[in-house]
DNA sequence: AAATTTCTGATTTACGTACATCAAGAATTC
DNA sequence: GAATTCTTGATGTACGTAAATCAGAAATTT
């Protein structure tokens, strides 16, 4: 049997009360007895019991999660991790408010911001919109003293406490990295899709793509597609016929819909190497299909496990251990896709365990 | 606040020993009254508190982990996640005894398993030779009635209930997919580095290779190095020397360290495409200094965590998700390289939460 | 109708921790 | 030396569930 608190006492030769002060950093304790205690602790491996603390506590810590609307596949599939989180409050005792605002739109999510703030939640998760208005309201939540994330998308690291995503920089070097052995040929012509400029993950992509490729390859100015797509169809298939020598597109965020569109319905043979973002159903059936070589990916689920372990330390005043929190970067081709419900969180999968847990 | 067997109780018009009853699958409760009970769950949406449950169990789960010695990297790494898993017994009520065995001896790995039956556990997991006595060995365990997990290398379905380690036929194509657009000429002369032929995930993983492969390259006759390092590094130095146009070298398992030995050594440019298996500190050093181009990766950390949770299900009766199960294929590039102690469970790691979490 | 079996209720203890209260001893201050 | 503060012990309740016991009530059999 693994020690008790009951051991401690024992051990140290103290009384339960004790030894509970010095597990919960109460005051009125003498220094030399404390430092008894925590002897003993040691000495007999005490760990405390996570489950039976929680229980005893019986604590909730109310969350606040901010979302963007819109039909973007990765996003939804975010939410439907979100929406697991508080199907299962068991787990963690943590009870989830969903707002969900309109997407692009900096002033909605400061005002999301304010409204919950006044909610008084013990943390905050967003998505963020690299607004200025969006980063004063992400400081009156600071001000005010609850704990802000940001989720997938950064604000900067002044006016929140952690990002939990991936390091999009990284991210856009092994797509470059990928880009490059990929075409094999030096001085190869390469698109860049994105969504929009405007947002901060998609500009740190396009930096880190850019630095591996450094001069091997010739890359061409960004197409914008607004994550619109039927205009990003429109600018990819404008592209293929313009530039017959392309030797690979990147998409480096949204639009992934229109660029599938495009180059199914391309007639001569497509570039040698496409290589997009997030594995949604539109991406897997793509690379299923060989329209796609290669699909970068975070893991939706991670980042909002992430989110809350990180929303409960600070809660909780423990400092979260930033290097525990990375999310990876995943590489996804044809050959080693997860199964369907495993990575993009769309499918309807009734709650539990998950392959999360993994 | 969520509902407990209390709001059951009161909801369904019954006491709290027939609600109890009923949820543990108790005798002595009429048809009628049961399914009253149940609607009353399923109308106030009751979940069970599993930490409060476990508490009140107070139940353990003797597992027994049996693993082969030696210095590979990757075993190493993996037993460290075996002793974090030891280590904290709190949040899944696990008590776990390690045995380590010699390595590649199926008639030790036998030995073990007939041993560890002796103990009675409530399930074994072990990383298989795949030889007749292991075989047999196998099958005495599943007709003592104890469930038993493979992990990393397997047996064959029928003397196992449980697989815990990934595609390696899928890894094999994986490899083979990137090694194809790597070299990124027709007819290259690919090497492929194995530790034993007698191992059954490197037979697969060389099967899915040269599928992937098909006919798109020459495929040299394989190395075998036994997982002895100077004997690897004298094969592949060999293999540099008498063929000078070989393109890409594909490491299926064991011997990275001889092969990255021989490759720091060899004063000519490398092959083209080098692609490794296992995230190890000596794969990621080479990933870094650019003498490996990829490596394949299966987590330990979530492969032993997902042995555990089949092997709880298992003795509680319960059938696995096999779908949720699923350990994937990590793909790593020096780009995307995940930080020291979050893949390879070779760091010092205290024991807790830690990147598995994520 | 009595005897039996089957079902249900009421109650208690336990799991390991958190937290509050009250009393009493020890150490400090004035 | 009395008054005050600090430190510790003793004790009880709570969290949500599991599991056991015993006593009735209801249904069944004889």
């Amino acid at each position: 049997m693994r020690p008790t608190v009951h051991d401690i006492a024992a051990e140290a030769g103290v009384s339960l009360a004790t030894v509970d002060r010095v597990l919960n950093r109460r005051p009125g304790v003498k220094a030399a007895t404390r430092m008894r205690v925590e002897a003993a602790i040691a000495a007999i491996g005490f760990v405390r019991d996570m489950a039976a603390a929680n229980l005893a506590k019986s604590r909730v810590y109310p969350f606040t999660f901010i979302l963007p609307a819109g039909d973007n596949s990765f996003m939804r599939g975010l939410e439907q991790h979100v929406r697991d989180a508080m199907a299962r409050p068991s787990a963690d005792r943590v009870a989830i408010s969903l707002v969900i605002v309109p997407p692009f739109d900096g002033a909605a999510v400061a005002r999301a911001l304010d409204a919950a703030i006044s909610n008084e939640p013990a943390g905050i998760a967003v998505v963020a919109v690299d607004a200025p208005d969006v980063v004063d309201a992400a400081r009156r939540v600071q001000a005010s003293g609850i704990p802000l994330v940001t989720l997938v998308s950064d604000l900067g690291p002044s006016c929140r406490d952690h990002f939990a995503g991936i390091d999009n920089h990284a991210a856009g070097r092994t797509a470059g990295s990928l880009m490059r052995r990929f075409v094999g040929q030096e001085r190869a012509t390469i698109a860049v899709l994105a969504g929009s400029m405007l947002v901060r993950d998609h500009r740190d992509r396009l930096d880190g793509f850019r630095a591996a490729l450094s001069d091997t390859c010739r890359v061409l100015p960004v197409l914008e597609g607004q994550d619109d797509p039927a205009a990003t169809e429109r600018l990819i298939a404008n592209l293929l016929a313009r530039h017959p020598d392309v030797a690979g597109i990147y998409s480096l965020g949204a639009g992934n819909r229109g660029l599938i569109a495009a180059l199914q319905r391309h007639d001569r043979p497509r570039p040698r190497a496409v290589i997009a973002h997030e594995l949604t159903p539109h991406t897997r059936a793509a690379l299923e299909g060989d329209l796609i070589d290669a699909v970068l990916n975070q893991d939706a689920g991670h980042e909002v496990r992430s989110a809350i372990r990180v929303l409960k330390a600070k809660a909780d005043g423990i400092p979260a251990v930033e290097a525990q929190e990375r999310i990876r970067i995943d590489i996804f081709l044809k050959d080693n896709l997860p199964f369907a419900d495993d990575a993009d969180g769309m499918s309807l999968r009734p709650s539990g365990a998950a392959s999360g847990a993994n």
